[in-house]
Parts: C-alpha cells; sequence; structure tokens
DNA sequence: CGAAGATATCTTCGTTACCGATATATTGCG
DNA sequence: CGCAATATATCGGTAACGAAGATATCTTCG
C-alpha cells in the first residue's frame, strides 16, 4: 500500500469489488472495464493474483468445474476492499490536481499558434 | 501514450503543467501535490527528465545560475499537454469505475456501526 | 573558521510489476 | 481433424522506480 499499485492491479480489484471471479473471466472484465484499452495476459493475471493472494487483498473464494474446465473463484477480502478505496482516493486527487493545472493551463495560453479556443471534447480515444 | 505512466512521472507532468521548473524543485513540488506522501529521489526524477525529453514529453527550457548553482528549467511540451490531459482522463474513468463499484458494494456489505441513509451513490458514472 | 545542512545535479545498482511467449488440457464448431 | 475459445500456469526480458551515494556550492551557526 505504501507503493501505489498499477493499472492492471487496479482493475484487478475493481472487478472483484462487484462479484467473485474466477481467471478468465477477470481477462474479459478488465478488458471491458478499460473500453477493450487493457487486455490483461496470463502472466500479469496469475502473477498479480498470487501477489495479491499473498498480501490478503483477494482470496480463494472456491473452486468449480463447469464443462470439464476448472475454474478457481476469487473474492476481495476486508484489506483489498480496503486497499482499493484507498487506492481509488490517491487516484482521484492526482485527477484533481492536474485537472486543476490543465485547466488553468489552457486558459493562459490563447497565443502562440495553438489558438484553437474552446475545449475540444474530452476523452476522444479508447 | 500506449504504456500508462507511472506516479512520479504522472506528477512531474502534472508540476510542469503550470510553471516551467527546475528539478530540485520539482522534487518540493511534487512532494505538495502529493500532500507529502511521494519524495523523489533524485534517481527517479532524473531518470524521468530523461526518459520524457526522449519522449518528447518535456524539453529544457532554459538554465540559470542561481547564487552559483546551476538550474536546468524544463517545460511540458505539447506532446506532454496531451499525454498529460491523455492520462489524466484514463485515471478519471478508473476512478469513476471502481467508485460506482464500491459504492453498490457499501449497500450488500454488513455495515458496522457507519450510519448509511440511503446513499445510493449507484447513478454516477458513464 | 569549520561543520552541518540546504540547494542542485547526476550515476549506479537492485527490485519488481508487467508483457510476451509458451505450455497444457478441455469443449465446441465447421 | 483442425481451429478457436475457455482456463490454468510458468519463464524470461524490460523498464520504471527506490535506495544510496558522488559532486559541488551556498548559508547558517557554534
Amino acid at each position: 500500500m505504501t507503493v501505489p499499485m498499477r493499472e492492471p492491479t487496479f482493475l484487478i480489484l475493481t472487478a472483484l469489488a462487484r462479484a467473485p471471479m474466477h481467471g478468465y473471466g477477470l481477462i474479459t472484465e478488465v478488458a471491458e472495464l478499460s473500453g477493450g484499452r487493457l487486455e490483461l495476459r496470463p502472466g500479469t493475471l496469475y502473477g498479480a493474483l498470487d501477489r495479491l493472494a499473498d498480501d490478503g487483498l483477494v482470496a480463494l473464494d472456491r473452486e468449480e468445474v463447469v464443462d470439464g474446465r476448472a475454474r478457481k473463484y476469487y473474492r476481495l477480502t476486508d484489506r483489498g476492499d480496503a486497499a482499493l478505496r484507498a487506492e481509488t482516493e490517491r487516484l482521484r486527487r492526482n485527477v484533481e490536481a492536474a485537472s486543476a493545472r490543465l485547466a488553468a493551463r489552457t486558459s493562459l495560453r490563447p497565443v502562440t499558434g495553438v489558438a484553437r479556443t474552446g475545449l475540444t471534447a474530452l476523452g476522444g480515444a479508447a
């Protein structure tokens, strides 16, 4: 928690905040969460799950066998819940700080070629 | 950027969004920005500045000598401005996704002693 | 005066989360 | 049968970061 988590880890916890999920389900869920931007690799996913389990942020919820395929469901622990909340707050503050400076910046650069006043629609990509 | 930047890099760009700054000034500014949470190490700072300069997100603005001490001022480039805006949007979406799930989660968990007079913040995000 | 601390830059080294690639096994489809 | 999707897992490389220290100047204080 001293060290901020990276995006794949953050989105894995976010996905698990709604309901327990198994690994492969997380891959598709995180892809949706990120608007298709982030496609978790198996190496990232299972490495992260092992690490998060070691840290006590997620725990093995149950194991099922569906159509002959084994599924391991993971759930968010209380510590994972707290960590995700703390991390979300940290990100929120960073977003606010950057937004404030970027907004101020827009108003003080009306010159130098880029002129083009007016805010273009934000968040175009993805 | 394809690869999301980490917190030190994000806060360096955020600090530079207000005005050009020199390295040591960034250390104190980023500490302030993060509420004292993140204290940039020289290895992190100058490594990041070199990398960001290579990527064209920051540029050397000017060099001064104040009281016999050399100062190198860096400024945000147009590409750096765009990268910071894109990154801020990415973080904002992640915060919204996590907030929505965490808020929904509150209502379906046993709450211990905390008043919860029907917040229902579920509506929020896209 | 001389030591300590703040200012200011830069380098080296180790850690680690992540990505890419690969391996394995089952189910379903053309 | 061959291929894609489902589902797990491991291995190696990369790159950003943190820890630590080197170098140099100015200020403060005993």
